[in-house]
DNA sequence: CCTCCGCGTGGAATCGATTACACGAAGGAT
DNA sequence: ATCCTTCGTGTAATCGATTCCACGCGGAGG
């Protein structure tokens, strides 16, 4: 592969001057530019970005440790992340930890060994010690969707709160009394949080919510099955469960279906996060949506902000609750439509 | 950041001598070697993963440029290519397409420009000018899922053919003799492939495939929908419309939705590439399942055997059919085992 | 006692870029 | 004519590692 040299050599000048042509410095004289651009087509040049990496200090790279390819929040969330990312003149590199802490901190780590100019992290656990030196060394980091409290890193999230409580009213609307969670791992925020704000639309309605009906799941669909089993088992079942999130839901499903009960005349189901597989399950899924795609925009812009030495902020946009079938109503004609309507404000 | 110096005069020995502990080089004496890794671990010291690979030549890591991440199978695919290239000591930096050959080659250029070791393709086209240069310049290569023909570059895929004719001998058992085909874009393998091998089944039967039963798609969910809203607008609808891939058969299922009719009742479903959730979808969507998993893992040994100067040879894995209940069985009791044992030859 | 060998070590070249600095030529001002 | 800019260019240092080569030292063999 030609390197400078081979291109200076070419057009006879000195690796400076091709240099100084490459990166648009403006003293380089007509002539010299013609040759080294003729020499660098000639040879199909192409500069090392390692070299430069190395002299620059700089590598136009962000690293986006996630918590899960396969659950498609992630994707999309990834996606746009590359995406505005590219537009910025920035690549990604992604790190899944599959909700393994010791995963992140290996993509962490590796991140940091190829000098990523910056890193992106939806964390899997309450801070490992790999992102914990990670943020203490300075790298410039933003966290996304989830957070390690305490830690001085802006946060670019989705706040569901308002939309749960939508749901809640949806439910309670629909005569549903005895309301269920699957929740997330505690060592997330957003596994505490779904139950936090769950918990306290119930108590707008006057609503408990027991330690029986908080079910402990991983966001794993397996996770979902094994906990509404139990919840079936009760001597008194819940009449909805509500999942923290999308894998789980299916999970749930699995196990619904497998005692031959129906959605949603025998018992409801609802999640956090919608994708766009909801609208074909049978039933159709009442989910709260989350801006991902906005999200993921918006933790890169305060990351690169970061980079570039201005101040990134943190960002906390709305959720918004979609109602479809599994919860009893028929979205194409009961339904409140204040709901929808609230959980944008 | 603490960098190789550092650490030497925190030890008190060269550089040198830093560089043999950490590469674990034989002549080192025990006292120095104490001494050196005391140094690393007081400094909190990382290897610039960018300077080695100036120095080396080499970034143990691999490009991986596949057609959509929103696509559930390639998202599987990622996974498993990553979890063993990690395994094998390498990184994967993951480029997305989005099927657009201007994304493919931005994509592979810039890994290039990373000096990755080797670059692993689900090509989006037929050959877009910077993979065949890619190709050409002797960069190690190997192709997944699709290929370019001509191009000489180790394959690993799945070979759907057999399961291909055992879905239709499914399908003409279930009385189905109008069966129609959503394809991919003719520029990909699998665009044209899935096509061949499904008239070559219908032939076995004494089937045609008329040009009207074959719809354009793009592999993408809305292709799916205009071409199933093609078929039902036909003087004779097919009874039966197969996708090409996971995502065509959502916008098939969304068209046969809008016009109020009922699978399999009204039309059977069936597609290309078997995902999680079809288990969930209304109804179960037949499918032909490929060894995703497998398929990641050979596609990754087969390019490290040629990046580290082994030949790594083309793999072709069987797909098989997985029966559910768009066609019109019920896999419960009903259709013919011998197809499911059959696809596995 | 001398020579040779091997071991542990350090000095310095090297990878491919960027960039500070110096230098010569040309042109304008005095 | 002389001096000072300005402009275009080249030389060389530098980034952080790896690795070739040489050197000093100690022990073994003659």
């Amino acid at each position: 592969m030609a390197s400078i040299k081979d291109v200076a050599a070419e057009a006879g000048v000195s690796v400076a001057t091709v240099s100084r042509v490459l990166n648009g410095h403006p003293s380089v004289s007509e002539d010299a530019r013609r040759r080294v651009t003729a020499a660098v087509t000639a040879l199909g040049y192409r500069p090392n970005a390692v070299a430069r990496s190395l002299r620059t200090d700089q590598t136009r790279t962000l690293g986006l440790v996630i918590s899960d390819v396969l659950n498609p929040y992630f994707t999309e969330l990834a996606r746009s992340v590359e995406e505005e990312a590219r537009a910025l003149g920035y690549s990604v590199i992604i790190g899944n930890a599959d909700e393994r802490p010791d995963l992140q901190d290996h993509h962490v780590r590796t991140l940091l060994d190829r000098r990523i100019d910056g890193l992106l992290v939806s964390p899997t656990d309450g801070g490992s010690p790999g992102m914990l030196d990670a943020a203490r060394a300075g790298t410039p980091m933003v966290f996304v969707d989830r957070w390690i409290p305490g830690v001085d890193v802006p946060v670019v999230r989705a706040d569901g709160r308002s939309a749960v409580r939508d749901l809640v009213a949806h439910l309670h609307a629909l005569g549903h009394r005895r309301l269920a969670i699957i929740a997330g791992p505690a060592a997330t925020t957003t596994g505490r949080e779904r139950v936090d704000a769950f918990r306290e639309a119930l108590a707008a309605f006057g609503l408990e919510l027991p330690d029986a009906y908080i079910g402990q799941g991983d966001f794993q669909a397996e996770s979902g099955r094994r906990v509404t089993e139990g919840f079936l088992d009760l001597p008194e079942p819940p009449e909805v469960v509500f999942a923290a999130d999308n894998l789980m839901v299916l999970g749930a499903l699995d196990a619904v279906r497998a005692r031959g009960l129906r959605v949603p005349d025998d018992i409801a189901l609802a999640a956090f996060d919608d994708i766009r597989w909801f609208v074909h399950t049978d039933p159709p899924i009442t989910a709260i949506a989350q801006p991902t795609d906005e999200l993921g925009r918006a933790a890169v812009r305060a990351l690169i902000d970061r980079v570039e030495g201005r101040t990134g902020e943190s960002v906390t946009l709305p959720a918004r609750l979609v109602v479809r079938r599994s919860c009893g109503a028929d979205p194409a004609s009961g339904q409140n439509p204040t709901a929808v309507q609230r959980s944008t404000s």
